[in-house]
RNA sequence: GCGCCUGUAGCUCAGGGGAUAGAGCACCUGCCUUCUAAGCAGGGAGUCGCAGGUUCGAAUCCUGCCAGGCGCACCA
């Protein structure tokens, strides 16, 4: 894996010429001998602006008073420029320094992509920190539903993000198998086997009403058969509890596959039941003196460390809250080795980041090493009209529904164009649509595009050699080109700086960036029937643009198609 | 009442101290006898919710207010 991408070297090269400039002028008296500046150089908004600029020389000005154009002539007037890039430096508007390159640093970094091929944009910058990530963990008690896809979505990338970032990631979904509303889900399975078969039953009290449990009946009658109605009342429910919990997971487990999603891990939270370590945390927090009785209940002083208030872990009638297992299950983690934890959790959870935080103090493991990211609601629409999700009537979509209806990709890329805390409209219409409305083709589509290129090419017969050994670089110089290798090049940075931010929507814009880049230069550039040079080099640069894209796609977990 | 998220073009949303605020879709005008027109080039379209403040500079940071969504259990 590289350190670094050819991009982020050259921009290491000229920060480091600025640094060397201001210290230049440090010594010639231009500048005061205090400035230390952070120098940052960034992408201006316009070409004519330049290929890098910087706003050290206003950053300066405002430390020393300075007039900050004067300072950025300073820093030109010093600025080292033998053996660089650098082409042309200027001064504009409020003491901007902006800098344009020559090309010839596109020529190693288009070399690497075709060198690296399927892990170009991969980097180091998690240093091989170890990651869990968990996402979607839906309760195994009902099908899952669109926000879970959303989860889904954002959760997988990201996992795929920072593994290509450099981080050692394993994605991980916990299921919550104990507690009363599993016994629910087993009550009512009873109820539902027992009507099947003629019987008076209703379902519980706060139990799951959903269509999805007759199936399960029938599906039980047909596996356990009717015994295990006779059997007493603890061992009834625990048999149907446990039937019903692992039909469902299952059903997850296969949707999330349909998805495209695998998980590393499926946790159980009886298995920690199992092992005493729910009894453990309550144990240490109450060695360490977070706990105190109060009014018959065991409460966690979570205050101390900066929760709204205390909370209950065993209630007064001697069973413990959801808060024990889960504070074991953090704890777990941390025991499993993991440096850094990430939840996404959905909005209904924010105001469980507080207690938890705070426990994994108590416990001794640092409070930001435990990173919880809220992923907003979906809305689903059809059109202008939104589609009603009452939990109550049975009539809300499932995320095996969403897929089919949509597809796998459609709803990949429209969870993860947004930022995961904005709340989505999610145009079903729209999102099922075969047409250039849908943005989900104009990425696939450019790669479509690239592919047929190269049916074609080897339709007319041999391929020309066209790889970075081959091809003749300095042909490529039409505007178009010259953009679609700035953008390639800057790819691992992308990939980096998408991971570091949490933002696989950085990802989905990034590809966007790369498709138009990549069709202006279909429409203006012919690839074949150009001369055999030219031509060579095209290929060359079709096929660095499909690397690009199959990868970013891939990272999405978005198919690349050959064709359209 | 308190907390979290959101308010930017007709619609859905990027941008989260820097230059003339962007994209996709929708709308208008051009571009297919040659590699896929699910495309390209161009155009119109905005009091960045409102009001103050900090700053050389605010859509971006701070305060208050308004609007929408979601939470605030000895439920999970």
């Amino acid at each position: 894996m590289p350190e670094t991408s050819v991009l982020s070297e050259v921009k290491a090269d000229i920060i480091s010429r600025i640094e060397k400039a201001i210290e230049i002028g440090k010594v010639k008296g231009d500048l005061p001998e205090y400035v230390k500046p952070d120098v940052k150089i960034d992408i201006p908004p316009r070409p004519e602006q330049g290929d890098f600029a910087t706003s050290v020389a206003m950053v300066i000005a405002r430390q020393t008073e300075l007039d900050p154009r004067a300072v950025a002539s300073a820093i030109v007037k010093n600025l080292p420029l033998e053996d660089s890039h650098i082409l042309r430096v200027d001064i504009a508007g409020p003491g901007f320094i902006n800098l344009f390159l020559d090309v010839a640093w596109l020529e190693p970094a288009m070399a690497r992509i075709w060198k690296e091929g399927p892990a170009y944009g991969r980097s180091n910058a998690g240093g091989g920190k170890k990651i869990l990530l968990e996402f979607v963990s839906a309760n195994p008690t009902g099908p899952l539903n669109v926000v879970n896809a959303r989860a889904a979505a954002v959760g997988d990338c990201l996992a795929a993000l920072l593994d290509a970032a450099g981080y050692r990631v394993a994605r991980e979904f916990y299921v919550n198998d104990g507690g009363r509303q599993v016994e629910l889900l087993g009550r009512s399975l009873e109820a539902r086997v027992r009507q099947k078969l003629g019987q008076e039953a209703s379902i519980p009290e706060g139990g799951y009403p959903g269509d999805y449990l007759l199936e399960l009946a029938d599906e039980f009658l047909r596996e356990k058969g009717a015994a295990v109605l006779d059997l007493p009342e603890e061992e009834r429910v625990r048999e149907f509890s446990s039937f019903a919990v692992s039909r469902m997971v299952e059903r997850q487990k296969k949707v999330l596959l349909d998805y495209g999603l695998k998980y590393d891990n499926w946790f159980f939270e009886s298995s920690l039941r199992e092992k005493g370590e729910d009894k453990k945390v309550i144990q240490l927090l109450t060695e360490r003196g977070h706990t105190y009785q109060s009014e018959g209940a065991l409460w966690f002083r979570s205050t101390t460390f900066g929760d709204d208030k205390d909370r209950v872990l065993i209630k007064s009638d001697g069973t413990p809250t959801y808060i024990v297992p889960d504070i074991a299950y953090h704890r777990n983690k941390f025991l499993r080795g993991f440096d850094h934890l990430i939840d996404i959790l959905g909005p209904d959870h924010h105001g469980y980041i507080g207690r938890l935080k705070a426990s994994m103090q108590a416990l001794g493991f640092s409070p930001d090493a435990l990173e919880v990211l809220i992923v907003q609601t979906v809305r689903l629409m059809r059109g202008k009209e939104v589609v009603k999700m009452s939990k109550r009537g049975g009539g809300f979509i499932t995320m095996e529904e969403l897929l089919e209806e949509v597809g796998k990709d459609a709803a990949r890329f429209f969870f993860l164009m947004r930022s995961p805390e904005s709340h989505l409209d999610f145009d079903m219409d729209l999102a099922k649509l075969q047409s250039n409305e849908n943005p989900v083709y104009y990425v696939q589509y450019a790669h479509a595009r690239i592919a047929s290129i190269f049916r074609q090419a080897r339709q007319a017969g041999p391929l020309p050699a066209w790889g970075p050994n081959e091809v003749e670089f300095d042909l490529l110089v039409d505007p178009s080109e010259i953009s679609l290798m700035r953008i390639l090049a800057a790819f691992p940075e992308e990939v980096a700086g998408a991971a570091e931010s949490r933002q696989p929507n950085r990802l989905l814009k990034y590809m966007m960036d790369v498709a138009t880049a990549f069709h202006s230069f279909y429409t203006r550039c012919r690839v074949l029937g150009e001369n055999k040079e030219l031509s060579s080099a095209r290929l060359y640069l079709s096929r660095l643009t499909q690397i690009v894209l199959g990868n970013a796609l891939r990272l999405a977990g978005i198919s690349a198609p050959e064709s359209m």
